[in-house]
RNA sequence: GACUCACUAGCUCAACUGGCAGAGCAACUGACUCUUAAUCAGUAGGUUCGCGGUUCGAUUCCGCGGUGGGUCACCA
């Protein structure tokens, strides 16, 4: 009990009993000699690997030593026998531990370790009588002392909040939760082989600039010391990789994080994941083809197959429909916006439809208000939305035969957009005049309207092929691909308020 | 940002209209050499998210604040 007191001045904070107790243990492993946190470790054997390989490994007595490594999640203590079970990266394998084998000594500190210790163990394979497959310890060794107790093992951690602030003790307790990350890292580089596969190059470009641009989003701001600059994050990749493509790296692609200064629910998270696809000689009916490719090959590459279930719904890669917007406009509503002469008329439309606008919007934006308003959310099979109004698209063509709209797509799944492509503007006076569209909409107060990029407008002059352009939603499909509910799920570490103390 | 719900032991959850804050698991002590949510006997463990208020009395009612979930707004 002195102990004990000595202990508490050491750790005066915030130490209750069950972590003063295991501060009691590691103190007594070290009085024995024992270090509570040890080093290496061979391990020959993962809990998969026996249970794949037990006709090969059985035997009680003359079977070949197993070396596992891994943490003890149960005690089922017998006296002088006992169960635990041992859980490494593959899973949980039971694991025996008895006085007859171990001897008093060693059979004493098995006693002493708590569940949550991390110990490497050598034994021999078995089946026990209930026909189990378990490991008979022979030897084991204290590898790392764990301080704090582990959730309740039955119902694991439920809590939301301490599963996304500490996922590490999510990933120990809830299975699920690691799959969905192994599911989430398989999605990624299948998407990496299939473009690796067609000669898209990955390729890096800066996540700071002085210019945010490629995309309608607040930006957050940084600042460079030395510089004595404000300096953006990047808000998508889309003009570096397209200036790329006017180097002449024909077919590029890149993966990684944009940042978005946006509100915060399932759907968003402030960091997010994208890929950015770019093709020269290529046109939106080639990225269709090319989007539709990557999240089938996804699906089958992790699922196995094309038919996937998200909450409940049916969902099936393999049957995708296409429909320009003014035709599934027209479908839910009637009204053909895209025939409207003048805005007034486009206005008279969208009163008549229930359709709400802003005096800023065009007949395009009109027109993409009636669609967000009455079709997108209810696109829950896989559809690509073509043929998006000019106004809403500063960097797509122009469709050849009506230059109000442009040669774009939406890929749309579950309501949600999950990919975004259209042929590439790549006539420098057009876009340039589209720059300062956006610039006037940025002085009436569009904080999300695009900057004036000057040396965009320079790389387009030096001659941007025909080219193609696609960006993909990474963590949504992933939501998709695991049946995640929200973005949080697919995060290992979501954006969470920084707690007051701590 | 608005609305709404939640916050009780390490974890998962109880506590009727305001009346001594409980259980299971985990922990501790003991029993037990094939259990698997092991079992049996016993013990300990609480700033009921924080600060105010109403009340003889607040986990419970009211106000403010914090964090989280959901919906909406914004967006991908």
């Amino acid at each position: 009990m002195g102990n004990k007191q000595e202990e508490k001045e050491l750790h005066p904070e915030d130490i209750n009993e069950m972590m003063q107790v295991r501060r009691d243990k590691m103190k007594a492993f070290a009085d024995k000699g024992i270090l509570p946190f040890g080093h290496r470790y061979e391990v020959t054997h993962h809990a998969q690997d026996i249970r794949d390989h037990f006709d090969e490994l059985e035997g009680e007595e003359d079977g070949p030593i197993v070396h596992m490594a891994g943490r003890l999640m149960a005690k089922r203590g017998h006296g002088k026998a006992s169960f635990a079970e041992l859980m490494d990266l593959s899973g949980k394998m039971q694991v025996y531990f008895k006085y007859d084998v171990l001897g008093e000594d060693k059979y004493a500190n098995f006693r002493m370790l708590d569940i949550g210790d991390i110990i490497g163990i050598a034994g021999r394979v078995f089946k026990t009588q209930r026909g189990e497959i378990t490991v008979k310890v022979e030897d084991f060794d204290l590898l790392s002392k764990s301080l704090r107790p582990l959730p309740e093992k039955f119902h694991g951690l439920k809590d939301v909040e301490m599963r996304y602030r500490q996922r590490y003790v999510d990933l120990i307790m809830n299975p699920e939760v690691r799959e969905t990350f192994i599911s989430r890292t398989k999605i990624i580089k299948a998407m990496r082989s299939y473009l690796d596969a067609r000669d898209f190059l990955e390729v890096e470009t800066p996540v700071m600039s002085t210019i945010a641009g490629g995309a309608a989003a607040r930006p957050f701001i940084t600042y460079h010391n030395a510089l004595d600059m404000k300096l953006y994050l990047r808000i998508a990749t889309e003009l570096n990789l397209k200036r790329l493509v006017v180097g002449g790296l024909e077919r590029v692609y890149e993966l990684g994080r944009v940042f978005r200064n946006e509100g915060i629910d399932v759907r968003h998270n402030p960091e997010f994941t994208s890929v950015e696809i770019y093709q020269a000689y290529a046109d939106y009916n080639d990225l269709i083809e090319l989007t539709e490719g990557i999240v089938r090959d996804a699906a089958e590459k992790v699922l196995g197959t094309t038919k996937i279930t998200y909450q409940g719904l049916e969902i099936d890669f393999a049957n995708v429909k296409r429909i320009s917007m003014n035709d599934a406009v027209k479908e839910a509503t009637g009204k053909d916006f895209l025939a409207a002469k003048t805005v007034e008329e486009a206005r008279a439309m969208a009163d008549d439809a229930g359709v709400p606008y802003e005096q800023k919007h065009g007949i395009g934006g009109i027109l993409n208000a009636a669609f967000e308003e009455k079709v997108e959310t209810t696109l829950m099979q896989p559809t690509f939305i073509t043929g998006h109004p000019t106004e809403i698209s500063p960097l797509a063509k122009r469709n050849p035969e009506n230059p109000m709209i442009t040669d774009r797509f939406e890929f749309f799944v579950y309501g949600r957009e999950l990919a975004n492509g259209f042929t590439e503007l790549n006539d420098p006076i057009d876009q340039e005049q589209r720059f300062l569209e956006q610039v006037k909409q940025r002085e009436a107060g569009d904080a999300e309207a695009h900057m004036m990029d000057r040396d965009f407008i320079t790389a387009l002059e030096y001659g941007l092929p025909p080219t193609g352009g696609l960006g993909i939603g990474v963590d949504r499909l992933v939501m998709l691909l695991t049946d995640s509910a929200s973005i949080r799920d697919v995060l290992l570490f979501p954006h969470m308020r920084a707690k007051a103390e701590e």
